[in-house]
DNA sequence: ACCTGAACACCGTTCAAGT
DNA sequence: ACCTGAACACCGTTCAAGT
């Protein structure tokens, strides 16, 4: 074992804000949004919270802006080899996938905050039904249409399936995954180029 | 003025769970949920924040649970004269507005809080549907497409417009009623009977 | 420049006490 | 039964101080 010159002190590696947003996410995808407190994100970096505020200068509000900009940007590629639905359709399975890992997140998506998150996104959207022959004014309409479907979907899944599981008396659990591939489809169908 | 007998020595109305919620509501929607603490609607019943406590033994966490269902459950009549698309596009509309009245709720609604706050919703849509002819596996899928769709649509708008009105350099403002109407059609597009 | 420690103004909630 | 008052264990954040 060498020895590198000149460690640090404590053995620790230095506080960076993408350290902090990274161990904000995992506090958040374990314990939940309502425990993320500046104290416990500082024990977690094994840092005082105060330290956390040099980095990020506004605080709370500031680290969740980050969390919304982490979990929501997520720019659909040019469509490619199966044509713009196929591409479209790839894009929204991975975004829910997103969404479902960092479902504590959810409820900071749908608040005013950082509203430029989803813009990227938005955009992405937009341009992939464009460049697949979808005239402007229905792409623009069909790209809130489709990432408004996606977010909302998994709002009613993680409202249906986290907690307990308990057996209900009438109806059968709901297979979400097959639920959502379907209503996907649906609200694809709408969409036609030219 | 007829002095009624045994009024109360505070002259005012006995704290009910009605009243609790509908002030909690009136907070939310005029400082936002962040502005709701147990203390502020105690002074807004003017009332000791402890005595809400023998309403809501539970606390702020079945606080929170009664506005979601408060907000989150409107079900849709039966079909009518517009036929049962026509009755879902006024049910979505009225939703919509619902959500945009109390949009500080709207992060309640996408948590797993009172799981069973928008079942009856969820419910009668697919009754609706199921009355005008559709499947009941199309049904199914359909209503979540729906519910969700609007959720998710009202969350792109709270996010795009709440706040300072600043004019962008390159794109027009959203027409967001417009663009809610077109969605909503390209949406319900998919959706067949029989 | 980067982090700490104490302090301040808040929270939600408990518990014994009042009427 | 219904409400109060004090208390407890937390919060986010400021600010002067350390290195």
């Amino acid at each position: 074992m060498v020895r590198q010159p000149s460690i640090n002190a404590q053995n620790r590696p230095p506080l960076t804000t993408d350290r902090i947003i990274e161990s904000a996410l995992h506090i958040v995808d374990g314990q939940g949004l309502a425990r993320l407190t500046m104290r416990r994100l500082g024990d977690a970096l094994e840092v005082e919270a105060m330290a956390i505020y040099h980095h990020l200068p506004r605080g709370k509000e500031q680290l969740l802006d980050h969390l919304v900009a982490h979990v929501g940007a997520m720019p659909a590629d040019a469509p490619g080899g199966g044509g713009w639905r196929g591409g479209l359709m790839a894009w929204a399975h991975a975004y829910r996938t997103r969404l479902l890992d960092h479902a504590g997140v959810l409820p900071l998506l749908v608040t005013h905050r950082n509203p430029a998150a989803l813009a990227g996104t938005l955009a992405s959207l937009r341009e992939h039904l464009r460049l697949g022959g979808v005239p402007e004014r229905t792409a623009a309409v069909a790209a809130h249409s489709l990432l408004g479907f996606v977010i909302g979907h998994v709002a009613l899944e993680v409202r249906d399936t986290r907690g307990d599981v308990r057996a209900e008396p009438g109806e059968p659990p709901v297979d979400w995954e097959a639920r959502f591939g379907a209503a996907l489809e649906l609200v694809l169908a709408g969409v036609n180029p030219g």
